[in-house]
DNA sequence: CTGAAAGCGCTTACAG
DNA sequence: CTGAAAGCGCTTACAG
């Protein structure tokens, strides 16, 4: 039996919308004090079992619910943590999320999450509106190379990680993987199947992992004494058409790579579909591992990445930063400083990375 | 150029973490009153540009920023919409948040996000956790099933609505895919490639969209005149191993399945790898699309969804709730009949589902 | 054009 | 065991 609030009987003001009992309607029902309500509210002790039953009664009847935002505002902390990443609808932050997510349930931290569309702008945008609501700690996968615009905030005390990528112009925590390591290696395994003319297909040069990736394929050529082409790369933005046009522009070369790294798993899904197209069989390895990789043909060799590690790694630092910051009220505490930690890689081989080259090449 | 506020120089008090400037300070600082600070930082106008420049000036030397959890206590709009779901790292739901963050954006709105597990109790626990930070609006894709201790949240005034499985015991506005419709096309495909003994592997049975797609499969194998044993049908839990063990049963069942319907893309990647491992063909339609379907071989013919139009309807439905609630100050104004929508399905043939039964069978 | 006072709904610090 | 007063940092309603 569940009892629902009224709406006040003959009331002539407008109910206006979201109009909730408070505590001082609760008191009031109740004849207690407004204190004692916010005892029960909170299970605090102190209260006799009879008036508390008052209290819970009135509390049903008015459909009472405490109101976080006074709560918040009184208290100082909003147990909530901000996540901005580039787009909630890629693959690969969903076990991100889902990590930070977990992380913050078990510290009782509600999560505010947005896409900046990997603009900078909608970044700044989103990442100061989440400052404005005082949030305890951001972890941000940025899309922007000038994070100069937090310096007011970080110095204010909103604990912050980077993820994937790390800050531009500021000193802050990252939780990074080996991209360089793991493109290296990763074209490495297709030098050691004998490809000499590999391409790599990669995202903006701007962002970060994408730089890097290309750092470890330029590594693994040179460590190998092989040359690079400039025909043989190709970064930009991951849409299909992009990716399809600059993939075929080096398979059709003259001479065409017999080898494809493709940066990350939007460039890779679209190379292997590039790929079915075409009689004959090009190896390929491509950076992030993806669902079903192992059931394509050939099964698509990956160097993949740990979405969830990368994620809870960046938010339990973020608690550790909240906890040494809540410690730490004494004058002269030195401030911590930035941690950045890099994740390994792990190459995954399946079949489409050890295609060989053609027998006249 | 930018300054950075200093720590107040030979403070005694212990700096509290968090501790910023407020519009009293900046106003100290400017020599201005409360109000003007207040005006200048919502831009609103009757400021000389001269005030206005020395109260630009303080807010940047103090790093101030506006606290909205003040502002939100004031105003009463928290302008932030809760968004529950099964699992941030399923894919199907990568689209459907995106969805509801770009309506949610288009309104000036934030998105607070949370995984209920598929569980009901923290479903409930997150729900009642939104609307204590009083959220405008909620999207629910419900775990639960009995929605009743939302009662007093609605008639206060929340706006809720339900995607992908409907509310259950309390009447509110639902947005779903046509499962039945969906899941009985998906198997009369397969009855009118010639199957006749049809294994039907779902999600658990609580579950509303499960249940609903084991009646489309029932009733397209009745309005085939076709018998259904019990054997050919398994609902439960979506791991793995349950739906490899139930699918191999019915796959070396006497007589054996000729084809199978899968209820959800998890089943269906997990029946992908069973299929992949058994040399005779068995055709197979899965409700869901999902990335790389087409590239399989054979391609797995799908009832599609449209997450992000699920999501992207959901939140403008919201949203119209909102706007109504806004202008219905009034008394007497009666409250919108709660809508459900059902957007349609639909089969996309890749091969999977032509694959015709043994000769023998 | 500008600002002092009141109040949003809680919690804190204190007194009885 | 209980409660009145002050205050968190803004906005609102009003007066000058």
């Amino acid at each position: 039996m569940r009892q629902v609030a009224e709406p006040p009987a003959g009331s002539t003001a407008p109910r206006r919308y979201g109009n909730r009992p408070t505590m001082k309607d609760v008191a009031a029902r109740a004849g207690v004090g407004l204190k004692t309500v916010s005892r029960v509210v909170n299970g605090e002790p102190g209260v006799t079992p009879d008036t508390e039953r008052r209290v819970r009664e009135a509390i049903t009847a008015l459909g009472f619910r405490r109101n976080d935002s006074a709560r918040i505002l009184r208290k100082g902390r909003t147990a909530s943590v901000g996540l901005v990443l580039e787009d909630l609808a890629d693959p690969f932050y969903g076990p991100l999320s889902r990590a930070v997510e977990e992380v913050a349930r078990a510290h009782g931290a509600l999560l505010i999450n947005g896409s900046s569309a990997e603009d900078p702008e909608r970044e700044q945008e989103l990442v100061l509106a989440l400052c404005a609501r005082r949030v305890d700690g951001l972890v941000i996968i940025p899309a922007g190379d000038d994070h100069r615009y937090l310096e007011p905030e970080l110095a204010a005390g909103v604990a912050t990680v980077f993820v994937d990528r790390p800050a531009a112009l500021i000193e802050a925590d990252a939780v990074l993987s080996d991209s360089f390591g793991g493109a290296r290696d990763g074209v490495a395994h297709l030098i050691a199947h004998g490809h000499r003319r590999i391409g790599f297909l990669g995202d903006r040069p701007r962002i970060h992992t994408a730089a890097e990736r290309l750092r470890g394929y330029r590594a693994a050529m040179a460590g190998a004494g092989l040359p690079v082409d400039p025909s043989w790369v190709s970064l930009g933005p991951t849409d299909p058409a992009r990716v399809r046009a600059a993939a075929l522009a080096m398979l059709d070369g003259d001479p065409p790579v017999t080898a494809l790294f493709a940066g990350n798993n939007r460039v890779t899904v679209t190379v292997v579909r590039v790929l079915a197209g075409r009689p004959r069989p090009v190896a390929l390895v491509g950076f992030d591992d993806f669902e079903l990789a192992d059931l394509l043909s050939p099964a698509v060799t990956v160097v993949a990445q740990d979405a969830a590690r990368l994620g809870g790694t960046a938010a339990r630092t973020l608690f550790r930063r909240l906890e040494t910051a809540g410690a730490a009220t004494g004058p002269g505490t030195p401030a911590p400083e930035p941690r950045r930690v890099v994740l390994p890689t792990r190459l995954i081989v399946r079949g489409s990375g050890e295609i060989p080259p053609p027998a006249g090449a």
